[in-house]
DNA sequence: TCTATTTTTGAGCGATCACTCAAATGTGAG
DNA sequence: CTCACATTTGAGTGATCGCTCAAAAATAGA
C-alpha cells in the first residue's frame, strides 16, 4: 500500500561517489548532483538527508569497496609481500581513464576539509586507519609464513606502505610520465623486497 | 600627484596565503578574504584582479619562499645527503601550530583542482617540478662530492625524495601520533643513507 | 476500484557567491 | 591652496548556494 522508490540507492551512491571523488566536496553543487543522479532536490534530501550525509555515505561506499578489493588481493595470495609489491606496480601502471581521480578519495577528503567539514575529515581518517590495518594484516601474514622476521613491526611497515601508496597515487594524479611513475613504484617495491627473508 | 596605496602588498599576500592554504580555494570566500586582509572588495579587485589571480599570486609566493629556504638549506650544507635526511626528520618533528596546514599547499592545490580551476593545478604542477629540481640539485651536489656513485640517477632520487616528503606531510596533517611520524621519517631517512657511498 | 501510504515534483526560500562601479576620500606636484 | 589622479568605499549586481514543503503522482493491499 505504498509507492516504491524509482531509483536504485546503490547506483545513485556510485554516481554521487564519482562526482564527489572527481570534483571534491565544495566544488560539487546540488545542481551537479541533481543532474548526475537524475533526481530532483526533494528526492535527494528524502533519500540522503543532506549534501554532507550523501558525501559521507559515498565515502563509506568508497572505503568498503576498496577494503574488500585489497583484502581479497592480500588474503588469497600465498606470497603476501609479492602481492603488496604487485599492487604498487599495478597502481603505477594503471592508466585508468575511467576512474574519477588517480588520487585516493580519503586523502583528498582529508586535505580539503576545513573546520566546518571536520566530520568528513574525521571519517576519512578513520577509514585510513582501517586501511592501514589491512596492510598490517598482509604483513602479519607474511611474517607468519616466514617471509618476515618474527620481530618485524608490521604496523610500522603498514604505515610506510600506505605512505608510499598515497604518494604514488598523488604523483599519478599530477600527470607524471608513465616511465617515471613506474620507476618510482619500483623504488618502493625495493623497500619491500629488502625486508624479505630468504625462505 | 596621487594617492598611495594604504596596504602592504606582500603582507596582504601572506595573509591571503595563510587563508587559502588552510581552507583551500573553494572553501575560501571573498568575505573571508575581506575580513583577513582588512580590505573592501573593490580594493581587493583593484589590487589582485580576481580571486583566482589572488590565489595564483599567493601560490607563487608560497613556492618562492619554500624554494629559497630549501636551496639555502641544501647549498650551504657540506653534506647534502645529511641535509636531505635532516629535512625529513625536521618535517616529522615540527609541531608547527602556526602553519595553516601541515600538508604542502602545492599538493592541496593539485588535489582540489577541478576542470574549471585547471590553471591552478597547472601552476602547482609546474612548481612541483621546480621543487623536484631543487632536490635533484642537492643529490647532484652529493654525487659531485663523492657521496653518491657517479652513475646515480639524481632526478629519479629527487622524485623519490619528493614523494616521501609529500606523504610525510600528509601523514602529519592526518594527525598521526608523533612517534609513528618520527618512525616513518626514519624509515625514509634509511633510504637515503642506503645510497651513501663510504667516503 | 478505492484508499492509505509513499515518493516525486519543482517553484522558490533566504543566504551567500564572486564581483562591479559611481562616488567619496586621500595625496603629492605645482 | 588647488587640483589632477590614484585609491578606497560599500551598497548592490545577477547568479548560484544548500535546502524546503505543499501539492501531485504512483503504487500495493483491501
Amino acid at each position: 500500500m505504498a509507492r516504491s522508490p524509482s531509483y536504485n540507492r546503490d547506483a545513485a551512491l556510485d554516481t554521487a561517489l564519482d562526482l564527489f571523488w572527481k570534483k571534491g566536496y565544495h566544488a560539487t553543487s546540488l545542481k551537479d548532483l541533481e543532474a548526475a543522479l537524475a533526481m530532483k532536490p526533494g528526492s535527494i534530501y528524502a533519500a540522503f538527508t543532506s549534501k554532507e550525509a550523501l558525501y559521507l555515505a559515498a565515502l563509506e561506499r568508497y572505503f568498503t569497496r576498496n577494503r574488500a578489493a585489497l583484502q581479497t588481493l592480500f588474503s588469497q595470495a600465498d606470497a603476501p609481500l609479492k602481492a603488496l609489491a604487485d599492487h604498487l606496480r599495478a597502481t603505477a601502471q594503471s592508466r585508468r581513464p575511467t576512474a574519477p581521480s588517480q588520487a585516493c578519495m580519503l586523502v583528498k577528503t582529508i586535505l580539503s576539509a576545513t573546520a566546518d567539514d571536520s566530520a568528513l575529515a574525521q571519517a576519512a581518517q578513520g577509514y585510513m586507519t582501517e586501511m592501514s590495518g589491512v596492510f598490517a594484516a598482509a604483513f602479519d601474514r607474511a611474517r607468519d609464513l616466514g617471509a618476515l622476521p618474527r620481530e618485524a613491526d608490521t604496523a610500522r611497515l603498514a604505515r610506510r606502505y600506505q605512505a608510499n601508496l598515497t604518494a604514488l597515487r598523488i604523483e599519478a594524479e599530477s600527470g607524471t610520465d608513465p616511465q617515471a611513475l613506474a620507476d618510482l613504484a619500483e623504488d618502493m617495491v625495493r623497500d619491500i623486497e629488502a625486508l624479505a627473508q630468504p625462505a
